[in-house]
DNA sequence: TATTCAAGTTTAAACGATTAAGCAACTTAT
DNA sequence: ATAAGTTGCTTAATCGTTTAAACTTGAATA
């Protein structure tokens, strides 16, 4: 059995198809359909089970409820559960989502871009990767509205919804340093994404403003695709150094387990060898022997304000620039919890 | 600057849309196109970086290329990461892929199945919930190209692609007892889905072969919704009874770290208080502080051949009924490791 | 009685692509 | 010289919807 199209109901009406998208739009008083031959569509539609082919509506209407969401890095639970959350948002307001992971890569970004365009999403939510600045102006000079989501780019004007990364280090090394630890370390990403510059600046200031001296040797930078093994060498040369580190900031979820799995494998004790703050969060943080101290970001709350910037941009174009930062929550646990005092 | 069509590219080079459709198609020798006007065809096409517009395509064509992927629950690490892999393998072929997570419901799950139908998808695959054999009746019925994924219902004659349960939890139970547990207990939920029936057979076969007396206080089924807090209420009686389990199987990841939380609360060791197998893979069960054995389903296998089979079933709607079960592999780590003979 | 108006309906173009069929203008064969 | 074939292109229908514009009635107004 074939799908019923508004063709099929307006011959066993026997009227035109006009009349049918008038009724079954719910236009028939400005339009004046008359009563009975409205009824009569109603009653046809529904015996043949009729659903509109949302291919020809957007064809002709040029909107396809379609948002495009590229994620940098879908398998850190942080950005699936934010997919989670735009999507759900998005389905409340008759969106569909397309979401696609570009694994960090630009190139894969970039694909991933020009497939969704064409297949005519009305606008982009985007976590964006190190490299991927073109794309966004490209955006931009194309009129393609979107959203940047996590990740923004400070050099260009854009609609963004982020989290202040600044003061969650910058929290989170304070929170040590009142924790009684006072040679703070921090592994990050090598990158020049301004999320993560935000993330070590926090940090160093947290320092500083602490009279703690930063030494080269507590930044530690590593490539995201050859996480597995330079961060084993991080942690080995952080903890060789002369000033050994008594605890460390992550910046990063993949950081943090990768680095966790290293420390298991030292049988270094958290926090009494090492203590651990780290950014994301998942059931690993509850479960692992020692409850790692998170970053919260307002996951729910960026999710769902990107959505609704992004929709309120779809409605009118014209609408004025929304950038937004929220706050994060310092979520303390076990792992760093204040160093039994030395002279106790 | 609008999107660039047919026609602009047509008018443009002087000539009718026919001929600019074919040589971007590459039919210009079937159609015998000058190879002047050809070329400077794809010249301007290039100028104008045109991008064709997916939705005519479909429209026209009734293929929109894109699948629809339906899981039961995409906060369980197995199944976001399965959806990876379909994703990945969709790609591949050119196709794009829609997620949606039912959360259980069948409710939602039917929801979603309108939605993506009337966006028109090519196929789907499916993570079936309990209570959707409707939607697999009226996707047979339809005519709509489908795939089972990890669940299916065995008395309806569908194609799937599924673990074998019954095997998979046999081999944990044989596991279990050939390390020197004796008493064992199973949590799953309460469901009269197969996959979850099967997880639990294979569990008593086990015991029954190896002459263990199966006690009733040793399955604990608990809802899906509810799981929080009956999972607790579940750990309390099993532990409570007068035979007390030494080692327990989790029929599912959320059940695990559910039970683990609650575990670690009561500050019983593992495995020495309770040894511990567990469906689903996730970091988790590395870094807990005992290192979790786990069954380690077939994940990329099953992703990509449910694509396979749909693709196969796309290009030849003719071809036969494909079903599979593949095998498990147990991963035997800490948490279930010998125990310590009595008599030692 | 002629004119205007409203109600109820149809027509047809449009969205952007595909493709069978048709039509000139040549070339070649008979 | 005429028929047949080839080459190179255009026309127009089609997919399923939407919607402005036109059209037909019959009733109300002047």
């Amino acid at each position: 059995m074939k799908k019923a199209s508004l063709k099929d109901i307006a011959q066993q009406a026997g009227v035109s198809t006009a009349l049918v998208s008038y009724v079954l739009n719910g236009k028939e008083k400005e339009t004046r359909v008359g009563e009975v031959i409205a009824q009569k569509i109603r009653q046809i539609a529904k015996e043949l089970n009729y659903q509109p082919n949302h291919l020809a509506k957007s064809l002709r209407s040029g909107k396809t409820y379609t948002i495009g969401l590229i994620i940098a890095d879908i398998s850190n639970p942080f950005f699936a559960n934010i997919a989670r959350v735009v999507e759900d948002e998005a389905k409340k307001n008759g969106y569909t989502v397309i979401i696609g992971s570009c694994d960090e890569h630009a190139e894969k970004s970039w694909d991933l871009l020009n497939v969704l365009i064409n297949r005519q999403v009305d606008g982009f939510i985007i976590v964006s990767c190190e490299g991927s600045e073109n794309q966004v102006h490209y955006l931009k000079e194309r009129n393609i509205p979107f959203v940047l989501l996590d990740r923004h780019f400070p050099e260009i004007q854009t609609d963004f919804v982020a989290t202040n990364n600044y003061k969650a280090s910058y929290d989170a090394g304070v929170h040590l340093i009142q924790s009684g630890y006072s040679k703070i370390g921090i592994m990050a990403y090598k990158s020049n994404m301004y999320h993560m510059e935000e993330r070590v600046r926090g940090y160093k200031h947290a320092l500083r403003d602490n009279h703690i001296e930063f030494h080269d040797s507590w930044l530690k930078e590593v490539h995201f695709e050859t996480m597995d093994s330079e961060v084993r060498t991080a942690i080995d040369e952080i903890l060789a150094s002369e000033q050994r580190v008594d605890a460390m900031i992550f910046a990063t979820y993949g950081l943090a387990i990768n680095a966790l799995k290293y420390i298991n494998e030292l049988r270094l004790k958290v926090p009494s060898d090492l203590a651990i703050v780290s950014y994301g969060q998942a059931e690993v943080f509850d479960l692992y022997y020692c409850p790692i101290t998170y970053v919260q970001q307002p996951l729910e709350m960026l999710g769902k304000t990107a959505v609704e910037f992004l929709l309120t941009k779809l409605k009118n174009p014209e609408e004025s620039m929304k950038q937004i930062l929220m706050e994060a929550k310092l979520i303390a646990r076990e792992s760093s919890k204040a160093k039994p005092a030395l002279t106790g």
